[in-house]
DNA sequence: CAGAAGTGTTGGAACGCTCCAACGGAGCGT
DNA sequence: ACGCTCCGTTGGAGCGTTCCAACACTTCTG
């Protein structure tokens, strides 16, 4: 800890400059002398002068920082999108603040409040808890997307997501073109997303003349969650052929319980996931998956974000993307 | 976006008192009379004021913020150590900001300097690529704690981590139990805390009399590494019976080599990871391990940073913590 | 060879906040 | 009535930058 940091007046009486010249040289103005910028970087150098970024940005009045809010770091996904957005985010000369929401709705607005006290210039919400109201007022304060819900018509906000209704049919009508019937919906709470995977869940067995068939566990988007909504479904003397589990973390824990339950996957039960976290991928879990494009929905929702400080008054943008079906060893014919 | 942000002195116009008033109301201080902090707050309400955090850290000179630096979001258990370590550092009154450093010193030497431009008070580096020079020059300009790697003796660097060389030797002396001897050890690179697990391992190879089958695998820190390093392994024609793997995430990915290649777990092959990750320890994948104190780790890290905020000048401290092995069924004995 | 057009450089104002010394007025004791 | 303290309050200086208008030179232009 040096006893003072040096700034920029140190730097410029060591080169023997004004200060100007010296913010012009740091900053790599072309209309620097190069004897004057070697001199300046000499001195900037010999010191460890370091710019302050809280005084450049109360100067200019832009912090160059983009503030980004996840839910949960512990749901992979999130890592994946992230990795997504970093680089274009660097790409485009930004720097990244990340703060997680620790799944508190309560939580999740101070931190928000805070990144808006450090004047970032644009906000991202990954897989956020915010009832809308909260998010209007928001949107009013900085340009702003929603990652992995579709909020539309809100001023000032964009959103990206795939289509948890339709991926949610997807794989239903998977299971169903596998012959099950009796296919159980291990549900992920409460929250928006888990919603319409239920309601995709519920539609497409209406749509097969399974109403009848219907049957929600409730889980979380947790491993445990899916532990726990597996295991009364495997419990509950239904017969279930088949699980439709609200996220691939969770089926994972699914797959436990089966496991646990001496039940063989696919064999005697079909499970599918939904999200294409990496991991489920991987030959050992093999799940199932209704895959979102982690990657992608990261890069595109930076390109929204800029395109909107681009330009602020832009009308709210929603991009959908699709959802695909990756079929693994998870799954498999019913066994009559 | 409001087309001009309020300020301080928007709110002590509307308030009618002065600026420094307003200033000392926004921070909680008991010297300001019940009225005027009613008026203050009242104002700042309608106004919808929020301090500049920009401003702010200028004029008091403290960011009130810690930076994290993060190797790869994409392992499950930094995302654990983060979960430890945010409460605490919270409870402290602090912010976090987080980068990644994507596995690349260059990029991450750029974000630190980034962090320090923003003057962050404290720095938690987890499972960084830095050579000990860098690690120098950084704890020189700010208090910062290591987390994952031993550094003893830096000046103005605390450390903690577990030791990686004991937890090997565990591993090793487990499968030795159970009967192994042709016991392979899939590596996790080039980087400090691969090689001194591999390290551990040959020490309890040889302490057992089986130098002479001793055998490495190129692996990584990755999945993918895992299956690799595994695939390599078990195609050798080694007959190895046992693979210590050098982290939980390769481990998954030797899991999968394995099923791909019919070979049984652990009926064929024991394998052995590291870390003590949640997901390992899941039914389905149920991966014997030796476990870190990843949340304890991360509070006990903050814990520290804090201690040498208060005290820059201590002498730099290392805790080590003990791993643990964790036995589930992807071990068992030797079947001749 | 005067005036225009650059080039490189400069000091000072501004950014929004916190800190500090100092203020006036109320309440106290003498 | 006087000074004293205490309390709530205030204006101004300062934090380290960037921006801007203006500067002194040099080099062109007609």
């Amino acid at each position: 800890m040096a006893p003072n940091r040096p700034t920029i007046n140190d730097v410029a009486a060591l080169a023997g400059v004004s200060k100007s010249l010296v913010s012009l040289a740091m900053r790599g103005s072309e209309r620097v002398s190069p004897e004057s910028r070697a001199a300046i970087l000499d001195a900037a150098n010999t010191l460890g002068y370091r710019p302050n970024a809280a005084a450049r940005s109360l100067a200019d009045r832009r912090s160059h920082t983009i503030g980004v809010v996840v839910q949960d770091l512990l749901n992979p996904i999130y890592a994946e999108i992230i990795d997504g957005l970093q680089s274009e985010v660097r790409g485009h000369g930004y720097h990244t603040m990340l703060v997680t929401g620790n799944e508190d709705s309560v939580v999740e607005r101070g931190e928000i409040e805070k990144l808006l006290e450090f004047q970032v210039e644009g906000l991202m919400l990954i897989g956020h808890r915010m009832p809308s109201g909260a998010l209007d007022a928001i949107a009013g304060d900085c340009p702003a997307v929603i990652i992995s819900r579709a909020e539309r018509g809100i001023a000032g906000l964009d959103s990206i997501s795939n289509d948890d209704v339709a991926g949610a049919r997807m794989a239903v009508d998977h299971l169903v073109s596998l012959g099950h019937r009796s296919i159980a919906h291990v549900t992920g709470g409460e929250n928006e997303v888990a919603l319409l995977r239920r309601s995709g869940y519920e539609e497409s067995m209406a749509a097969h003349g399974l109403a009848d068939q219907i049957a929600c566990y409730d889980g979380a988007f947790t491993d445990e969650g899916g532990y726990r909504g597996a295991a009364a479904a495997l419990d509950s003397g239904a017969g279930h052929t088949a699980l439709f589990v609200a996220n691939d973390l969770a089926a994972v824990g699914a797959l436990a319980a089966a496991a646990e339950r001496g039940v063989a996957v696919p064999a005697d039960v079909s499970i599918v996931g939904y999200d294409g976290m990496a991991l489920a991928g991987l030959r050992s879990l093999s799940i199932t998956t209704i895959a979102q494009p982690l990657a992608q929905i990261g890069a595109e929702a930076a390109t929204l974000l800029f395109q909107r400080i681009d330009d602020p008054a832009r009308p709210p943008a929603y991009i959908g993307v699709e959802p695909r079906l990756i079929v693994r060893n998870s799954t498999g014919p019913l066994i009559a």
